[in-house]
DNA sequence: GCCAGTTTCATACGGTCGTAAGACTGCCCT
DNA sequence: AGGGCAGTCTTACGACCGTATGAAACTGGC
């Protein structure tokens, strides 16, 4: 149940103008939302000629997708490695804690400051709410992903109906998807900039000490 | 802690149109967003002419602006007045769970299906996270609204520290404020249809179970 | 050195948008 | 009876948007 980084890059490949061009959406897209951000300012932004996105991309749509279906692809690969070490390490029946922890941890890891990854995660959250049609899509197979984390949990607590686990599910990825900044900031102006932010291990120990009170109770 | 619906409208008043052009706006708005909808949309919903939106309200922006502050208003005063019941059944000092329920219960009420606050429920959810720099303004007046459920939840709970009870309080409302219908819909999806939508009575009590769980601990 | 391909460039088209301007309507007050 | 005015209507302007087009520049292979 470490914060700490690990794994390489993936080989980053091929065209110059067409990784400048997804770098720049992601960033604006993240900072702005889909809608406030026109195929101008990304080409500005990246330093290209307007009509790359229309040639690499072939719609300002199918660049969000695109930048939405590989960010989400990347952490849903890592949530499932977590959990399948998880599974290895408590012989195929983790509690709810490291079950939990495998949900939590690479979003956080994504959050932490120094990561470059800081900026996909807030894409990822912005896209989520704000998303195409053909993102719904997407969502729906990220079903089939949660799947094996109710699974997971509904086989640590076997005496919980269903539904019960899914509800509790529901909350905690509530409890997840609410940390953009501008709640966050909210709630760090109550408290007089006390949160903390930077220590992303001292938050997952505290996210993971308020979902996993919900579900053991 | 009941869902029992209570109070009388206010006195809807004077110009139809405007009245017209507010309801359809919210409409729209709630099921669309903001940048998906025109002004042309509203006028045409609203059956009423074009040049209303500015006549009445001078701007779209300004539209969008004065249904965050009325529904945000009576959101927040419904809360308000919770909490203060709560207070004065507790002396002053309302365990946790009555807290929170003065926090719940509003917005739950608005999401009962027959309610016609439904809407302006998801229209809140969506502002919140769509919203101009001027919504940002609003927001940040909600951090005094917010004040006296941290205190309230501070006073509940002497022995936390403050930050403590801050990060808490963030993850219950992101809790909350996940409740928009994607969302739901995902899960329930997940869950066969077996979650139950309808039943806001029963949902509050597992909200409450959960946070107050959290909290608890 | 030239050709086929890929990629980049400048530019323009059609469309939609928010907003403003000015004419028109109905109603109240004196 | 008539003037003032709040409200409604039609129409149009200027701006910006996503995308398409065709020419130009570049690339590696022969």
């Amino acid at each position: 149940m470490s914060l700490e980084v690990e794994g390489a890059d993936e080989a980053q490949t091929e065209a110059v103008t067409k990784n400048l061009v997804f770098t720049a959406a992601e960033r604006l897209f993240a900072l702005h939302g889909f809608q406030n951000v026109s195929v101008r300012d990304i080409t500005a932004e990246a330093g290209v000629n307007l009509a790359s996105v229309n040639y690499h991309f072939g719609s300002k749509d199918a660049l969000l997708f695109e930048i939405f279906r590989r960010r989400t692809t990347e952490l849903n690969r890592e949530r499932a490695r977590l959990l399948h070490e998880a599974n290895d390490r408590h012989g195929g029946k983790p509690p709810v804690r490291e079950i939990l922890a495998a949900l939590f941890i690479p979003p956080l890891r994504w959050m932490a400051p120094e990561n470059d990854r800081r900026i996909s995660l807030q894409f990822l959250i912005r896209a989520r709410s704000e998303g195409t049609e053909e993102i719904r899509t997407v969502l729906r197979t990220d079903v089939t992903h949660l799947r094996r984390f109710s699974d997971a949990l509904t086989a640590a607590r076997p005496d919980l109906p269903d539904v019960e686990v899914y509800w509790r599910l529901h909350f905690v990825l509530g409890m997840l998807h609410n940390n953009r900044f501008s709640e966050f900031d909210r709630m760090n102006a109550l408290a007089d900039g006390r949160m903390g932010e930077g220590d992303t291990a001292a938050l997952l120990e505290r996210m993971l000490d308020f979902a996993e009170a919900g579900f053991i109770r």
